[in-house]
Order: C-alpha cells, then structure tokens, then sequence
RNA sequence: GGGCGCUUAGCUCAGUCGGUUAGAGCAUUUGCCUUACACGCAAAGUGUCGGGGGUUCGAGUCCCUCAGCGCCCACCA
C-alpha cells in the first residue's frame, strides 16, 4: 500500500460500479427467515411498472436504505421487499400510446387478448427500468424476492380476498353515481379526482313556462347536461318561486316537459335559486332525483360524447355540444346573461381530462366495518404516524369513509372474479362449472392489489415462513399523497385478512420541490434526471445531500447544485482517509484502543472521542425517531469540523514527533475513523464501504454491511473528560483569537508568528503549557510564551490581543501599529461586554428571578456576570494601555 | 366553508424540557495553492425570530389574535 495510490479527489463511478455487483453477488441484501433472530423488514412502495426513477423515489428509496442499512448493522435480520406494480390505467395508456405511435395499432382493433398480451411483453422488455435505475443509488433491497403486483402468487390473493370480501357481503355491485374519467373511457375512485380551480362560464337560460306565464331562469356551468334535465328544482320556502311549485316547464332545444319541483337542494342565494336537476349526471342532482321519483338520463357515450338523448346533438364532443347549445338558445333569445365564474373542477389523475360524474353500474366495497380497527390502531399508538400530524389527516378520511368503487373498464389488471348467466351472478377464486357463464369484463382498481402488498409480497394466502418472520413489517416510508389511496387502506387489509398491522410506524417523506417552491413536472420541465445527477456527483453525494436538506416535515426544495454539499462532504472524508494513509499503515487498535491509548489519551484526542462518542448515541436516537435530517447534519459537523479542522491539525505535530506519540494518534485516528465509517454507512454506503478496504480495517472478502453498527464507548474516557473538552474547547478559542490577530494585522501566513498568552489562571497556564506543540501548530507559530502575566515589549511597540475564556492573546508586533483599529476593536468588546454586564445584572436584581428560578440557573447566571466583569477589567486595562 | 402547515441572517433552513450573548450551509468580504483535501484552509460581517396582545422571574420556544404564503378535504346548480 502506497500512499499513491488513492487519487486526490473521490471518483465515486469506480466504486459504485464496484460494490454493488459485489454485495448482490455475495446475497449480502437477502434476507431470510430466522426464527429466534431479530426481524426488521420493510416493504418498498411498488413503483409503477411504467415509471423511471423520480428525486421522489431518490428521497423515499434513501430513507429506507438508511433504515435497512441501519438495522442490518445492528445484527438484526433484516429483509426489504421489493416489487413494482401493474399500475392499471397509467400502464395501459401508456402501452396503447406506444402501439398507436410505433405501429399504427388501437388497442380495440388488436382485441382485448392480443392487447394484453402486447403490455406483458412491453412489460418484460422495459418494465425493469425503475428497478435497475434504483441499483444505481445503492438501494440494498432483497432483488431475490421482488414482486409484481399481477405475478401468479399475488393475483392469487387478490381474487381471495374478493371473494372474502363478497361473501362477507362488503363487496357488492350496484348502479351508483361514479367519477367518469373520458380519457381512459373508465370509472375512478374518489381518490383518483383532482380538484383544480378552472375559469368557466355561469349561463343563465329562459326554460318557458308551459302555461305561457313566462319563463324560470336557471343557472348553470354545464349546458350540454340539460338533455339530462328532469326537473327545475326551487327552495319551499323561496317566496319569489312558491306559486310555480308543480307546474311544467317546457325544456329548450328538446320537446320535453320537465315538473319545477320543491327542493331543499335548491340554494336560493346561489345563482338565480332555480337549479335545473340532471339526476344522471350530478351527485346533488341524483339525491334529489331519488327523492322525487326522477327519471334518470344519461346522456352521454363512454367517451363524453353526446348520445341519442340528445337528438342533433348526438355525438358531439361534450364541448363542442356546449358551444352549439348556448349559440342555439342564443338565437331563440333563451340566454339570460352570462357570468365569468371560476369554480373547482374535478379532473382524472390519471388522464388529465375533466371527469364527468354519472349513473354507472359499478362493483364497490362498503369501507365502514373495514375502517374500524384500521381507525383504533392509530387511535391507540399501535401504529405510529411521522411526523404525528398526518394522523389527523388519516382520522377525518376515514371517519368519513366512502364505499370505493373499485371496477374499472379497462383490460390490463386483475380480471374481477365474477361469471354471469342469464341473471345468474357467480363469484369465486374459480371460474363456475356449467355452460354458459361469461366473466365480468371488469378489472380491479390497482390499488386493490396494492393494499395487500405487505403480506401479498410473503406469500399470502398460504401459510409461509416469511409471513411468520418478518410480518408485521416495521418501518413503511411513504408520502403523503398516497395516504388515503395505499396507506389507509393497507392498515384495513392487514386486520381484515391477517388479522394485524401491517407495520408498526409510518414516515410521510417531504414532497421535492424546485427552487421556486413548485412541484417538479415533466411539463414543467424542472424535474431533474437523478441517474444523470448520480453521474455528475455521485449516488452517496445525492443520498446524504437530499437527506441533508430536507426539512422536517415540511417540502424540499432541491436543486441540483445542492448535491455539492454530499459531493464535497464525500471527498473530505476521503481526504481524510488518504492523510491517514499517507502516515503508515493501519494500527491494531482500529477496533478497539488499548487500555495504554486509553490511558494516555491527550486533552485533543479525549474531546474527539468525547464528541464521537456522543454523536453515536445521538445519531441512533435520531433514527429511532425518523430524524434523518438532524443524523446528517450531527456526522457532516462531527466529520468537518471536528474531527478534520480541529482533530486532525491538532494531532498533526504528534504525527512528526516521537514512536510513542505518533503510534498513540494513529490508534486514536483509525480508532475514529473507523466508528465515522461504519455511523456513515447507512447514508453513504459506496464510499464507506470503499474507504474501510482502503484503510484496511476490513479484509477482502468482508463487508461494512455487516460491520457492527457503533455504540457510545464512555469507558474509553478519563473521569476529567468533560473538564478536559472543556479546556481543549478553550484553547480552540484561543487559537482562533490568534488567527484573527495574524489576519486583521496583515502578518502573512507563511511567516511564523510569535504569540503570547497570558492564561486566565493557573489551571489554563497548566493546560496551555501542556498542550504547547498543538498550539505551535494551529497558531502555524514559531513561539508561544505563556504567563499569567500581560505582554510587555522590551522596545516599547505594542501588541494587538484578543480576549478569550483561557485568556488574552497577544501578538507583539515590530514597527508600527494600527492603534486606532486595535483601540476601535477593543472599544466594540467594551461595548458588548457592558451591554451583557447589564442584561446579567438587570437578570440577577430581579426578585422574582432570585426567588423562583432553578438554583443552577441562578448560579450559572452569577458566574457569567463575573466572569463578564472579569473580562471587562481586562478589556479596560488594554484600552488604558493604548491611549 | 373545515382542517393542517409555514413565516428566524441576502437565500435555504436548524433551534430538544421555556433558562448564558439565537445557529449552520450557501452567498458576500478579506487573506491563503500552509505537504489530506481549492470539491480546500483561515478569518470577518449580517437578525425588530411575520405584526399585536397575553402567561411567566424569564418567550424564537407556551396561549390568544391578526396578516401573508402553501397544502389537504368538502364544494362543479
């Protein structure tokens, strides 16, 4: 080993390139049933089969890395399930898409069989793409036992659990007013309805009395609907309209008389408080509809095209129906006014299209009994939400829970496991015997596969080893958006059909934003590539910068650029590894020092130690609690700024001084760096792992996957340790007060500099003198006299100082001074030091304070205050000097 | 309309149980290629903690209120 042969800046592409083959060749991420063992499992979020990877799926796939990683180091026996999902409309859009593009084929002339065949073989040929692009960004799931949501095993379950489900009476078929999305030609659930604020147009229409009297103004945002109408409804207790009660009116552009009915529905301060009522087509319309015995007409064909309701109408787009109809009533001097309004439209999720509401026959599942346990698991901590709030969010979804209509008329999906005949309806996990007998065209909503997943992906129904082991599942991580459609429902699947959780804690991830605060859209154009950031930075460098910004509980704003913090943070590490390496080989106290290191640790070394030790205990608290965030932050500040600025220069002399010593801070150094390796693995798995052969704390054939996680080591350290940090802290102090004084004097860095140092007491004198080399280093000075006495020039020039807790600094100079810039510095520490003197003594003369604060408050508040005076008669006597 | 969240340095954000003089990164200024690292080192400046009120010996932190921003749910006449 020589010290040539790591070059000077990380170059992640090798070693990602090089280990993770090497750990999926030694089955390092499988995991498998242990019974008596520790289990820890997660079940990844399936991705949609179509989808590549997303900075979404870089956040969530990287927290459950940590997780995974985390816990595998801990000894546990630990197993995450991977898997993609069918993912029903957004699959088969986008297949027929590729079929239309590429060869000119509709899905309808191919046929529902060859259709099907043509997405499992886009499946087969392009389905992987996320799950590859997740080996990029060292995701450490058990690939040998991935799923997919249609895989024989998992279509197994689900027709279980529809039959469960119709025999237990919750799933049942009826005709209902359903979310019609025209693009996929499909129903929708409510969840898959998006709201969004839409500028539209408020019609007022004449509908003419059939008495002759006059005409009923009535307003509304749907023209094209009105061959729908069934009735004008009007508030009973609407003075201006009561008389019209149970008379006709006569519907424009049709030759239909339609009832003007009373109808609490009916706002009179909306609009004109004459609504027209299309109970086919209208939620609000259809209660009212029932209420008085309505005719229901639908009026529209599957692809939101006018049907032969609506005589020349028929078969016009819904818009172009619209804009006919109002220039038709137009003419016939039936348009009152109209308004410009903007009102909340639903849209499809999916397709991107206006929904329209209407009567369909559909195949629902009654939520209420389900949601029950789902509701008490939460209630009672069972299940953990984090951050806590979004339990609140679960709560109000699922008191109000909806029957999910979960059929839907497209073909890619798990057929519905129903046969009709005649009027005959079967249901089993079978096709009936007999002649006859059609199956329902219908497939199931995605999300009805997915809500089985965790036990799904073990083996359920059957009875498996890994059920027994690994279910419940610990950890999900997840966002938020998909809490009503996957995690609400996978609580219920789990007590219903095994009769337990599914996981014990929830963590909602942030939502990735763009600089801006926008959401990242492709069409938006910010949605950055993250296997072409991955390229440019690094995969560890992306997985501990998105770790590191993300705020807690709240969006993320990314920009690429910000990968720099994980790629520099990567190359400091480095960096500090190849110094290492560059002073000799690894010592044999890496793993544990000797009791002689232990007991002759310096005051630099006990507070490295001190600092490491802590941050071990810390940054597992913070994974316990989901705060990756603080994790990162703790070892990013531990790594630069302890152990590199102030650690590694501090050891530095000792490096070039005695065997004795230098052996002593190649212990302590290998001893840290090899607790910072294995703390940092979970975030940054390629380097650590690279750097730990690198150093040679492990050997070939060996893996920091299952290096033992760190534990606190307090009894490394002496009784004094944390007076000993103390003082370290205090001489650190010092030496940045002396750097200043070089900087702020124009001293230039490559001349050594003298110093002198009058210490605080003799404790500091004793400290200081002690510790001389490390000061002579980090002061880059030739001397450093140290005294309880002030500076005096033998030639009468003067010296600049600094006042720190050890003590004050001084660096003499020769020649001239600037002395009204040393007086003006000094006069700002007088200030500063009056204006805290007062707040402490405001503070100490306030009888309500001596009398009820905490008796350490009031002492550590005493002692500031002299401390604060001591300094001050310092500061004092130099001004005193100077003028 | 109902609910949730946010507002702290120029920017992005920390800030635990209410307790010293409110922090970090980036950006800025200054000086440095000092032998691990210029993806770096050293140093410096920067605050009405959104406004108002209250509780308390003490409030960035707890309560009330107002304002602005964002999200979710309900609402398509």
């Amino acid at each position: 080993m020589n010290q040539n042969d790591m070059p000077k800046a990380y170059e992640p592409a090798d070693v990602e390139a090089k280990w993770y083959p090497e750990w999926e060749k030694r089955g390092l991420f499988h995991g498998e049933p242990v019974p008596g063992k520790k289990a820890y499992s997660i079940v990844i979020p399936p991705p949609n089969v179509t989808g590549i990877l997303t900075m979404g799926h870089v956040l969530n796939n990287t927290l459950q890395d940590i997780l995974i990683r985390w816990h595998r180091m801990l000894g546990e026996e630990v197993c995450w399930f991977p898997g993609t999902d069918h993912a029903g409309i957004a699959t088969e859009s986008k297949v027929d898409k590729v079929l239309r593009e590429k060869e000119g084929i509709d899905r309808r002339t191919l046929g529902r069989e060859k259709f099907i065949e043509r997405v499992w073989e886009w499946k087969k040929q392009y389905g992987g793409t996320i799950i590859r692009q997740l080996r990029k960004l060292g995701t450490s799931c058990d690939w040998e036992r991935e799923r997919f949501t249609m895989d024989a095993g998992l279509s197994d379950a689900v027709k279980q659990v529809f039959v469960r489900l119709y025999e237990k009476g919750y799933i049942y078929r009826g005709t209902r007013m359903v979310n019609w999305c025209p693009a996929a030609q499909s129903a929708l659930s409510d969840e898959e309805v998006i709201y969004k604020e839409t500028k539209g147009k408020f019609w007022h229409f004449r509908y003419p009395l059939t008495d002759g009297s006059g005409y009923l103004v009535v307003a509304t945002t749907r023209p094209e609907t009105m061959f729908g109408d069934t009735a004008v409804a009007v508030n009973p207790r609407d003075e201006r309209y009561r008389h019209l009660i149970g008379k006709t009116v006569h519907l424009p552009l049709t030759d239909r008389e339609i009832p003007i009915i009373a109808d609490e529905h009916a706002d009179p301060e909306k609009g004109t408080g004459c609504v027209k009522i299309t109970p086919a087509h209208d939620p609000n319309d259809y209660q009212v509809g029932k209420r008085h015995n309505l005719e229901f007409i639908n009026v529209m064909n599957r692809d939101g095209s006018m049907n032969s309701r609506c005589g020349k109408y028929a078969g016009l787009d819904r818009y172009e129906c619209r804009k006919r109809c109002v220039a038709d009533l137009e003419a016939q001097g039936l348009v009152e006014k109209i308004e410009d309004i903007v009102h909340n439209v639903g849209f499809s999720e999916r397709g991107g299209v206006e929904i329209e509401t209407l009567l369909s026959n559909q195949w629902f599942v009654k939520m209420d009994e389900l949601a029950k346990p789902a509701i008490e698991a939460v209630k009672t901590g069972k299940i953990k939400f984090y951050p806590e709030r979004w339990t609140k969010t679960y709560f109000h979804w699922m008191e109000n829970i909806q029957d999910w209509c979960i059929s839907r008329q497209i073909w890619w999906g798990h057929r519905i496991p129903a046969w009709y005949r005649d009027e005959e309806v079967y249901v089993g996990v079978e096709p009936p015997k007999g002649e006859g007998w059609h199956q329902e065209e219908d497939v199931l909503d995605t999300w009805f596969s997915s809500w089985l997943w965790p036990f799904s992906i073990m083996g359920w129904p059957e009875d498996t080893a890994e059920q027994k082991f690994f279910y419940p599942t610990n950890d999900l991580v997840t966002g938020p958006d998909i809490i009503f459609f996957w995690v609400a429902r996978m609580i219920m699947a789990g007590y219903e059909f095994k009769g337990d959780l599914p996981f014990r804690n929830v963590y909602f991830t942030s939502i990735i934003r763009d600089e801006l605060g926008r959401k990242l859209s492709k069409s938006l154009g910010n949605s950055p590539d993250p296997l072409a950031v991955i390229d440019q930075y690094g995969a560890d460098a992306l997985r501990f910068s998105i770790v590191y910004i993300a705020p807690v509980g709240m969006d993320i704003r990314y920009a690429n650029e910000k990968c720099e913090i994980g790629r520099n943070f990567a190359n400091k590490l480095w960096n500090a590894c190849r110094f290492r390496r560059m002073q000799g080989p690894v010592s044999g106290e890496f793993k544990a020092l000797s009791a002689k290191t232990a007991a002759s640790l310096t005051p630099d070394e006990v507070l490295i130690l001190s600092r490491l030790s802590e941050a071990v205990g810390s940054v597992s608290r913070a994974l316990t609690e989901f705060r990756f965030h603080s994790a990162a932050h703790e070892i990013y500040d531990l790594v630069w700024s302890g152990f590199c600025d102030w650690f590694i220069e501090a050891c530095k002399p000792r490096l070039y001084g005695s065997a004795e010593e230098k052996n002593q801070a190649l212990a302590v150094l290998d001893f840290a760096l090899w607790n910072l390796l294995r703390l940092l693995h979970p975030f940054m798995p390629f380097i650590t792992e690279e750097l730990a052969h690198q150093m040679s704390f492990l050997a070939d054939g060996e893996s920091i996957m299952k290096a033992p996680f760190p534990v606190p080591f307090p009894e490394i350290l002496p009784a004094d340790a944390e007076q000993l940090s103390a003082f370290t802290n205090a001489k650190y102090e010092l030496v940045t007060a002396g750097r200043n004084l070089r900087l702020s004097n124009g001293v230039p860095p490559s001349r050594k500099a003298h110093y002198h140092i009058k210490a605080s007491g003799e404790a500091y004198a004793a400290h200081l003198k002690n510790q001389l080399p490390a000061l002579l280093s980090l002061l880059n000075a030739e001397e450093v006299s140290i005294s309880l006495e002030e500076y005096k020039a033998d030639d009468g020039s003067s010296a600049p100082s600094l006042l720190c807790e050890a003590g004050v600094i001084y660096l003499p100079l020769k020649g001239l001074v600037d002395t009204a810039a040393e007086k003006a510095k000094l006069e700002k520490q007088e200030a500063d030091l009056r204006k805290w003197i007062r707040s402490a003594e405001g503070k100490l003369s306030n009888p309500g304070f001596v009398s009820k604060a905490p008796p350490a408050v009031i002492e550590a508040a005493k002692k500031q205050l002299s401390d604060l005076q001591e300094k001050l008669d310092r500061v004092l006597e130099a001004l005193k000097r100077l003028s």
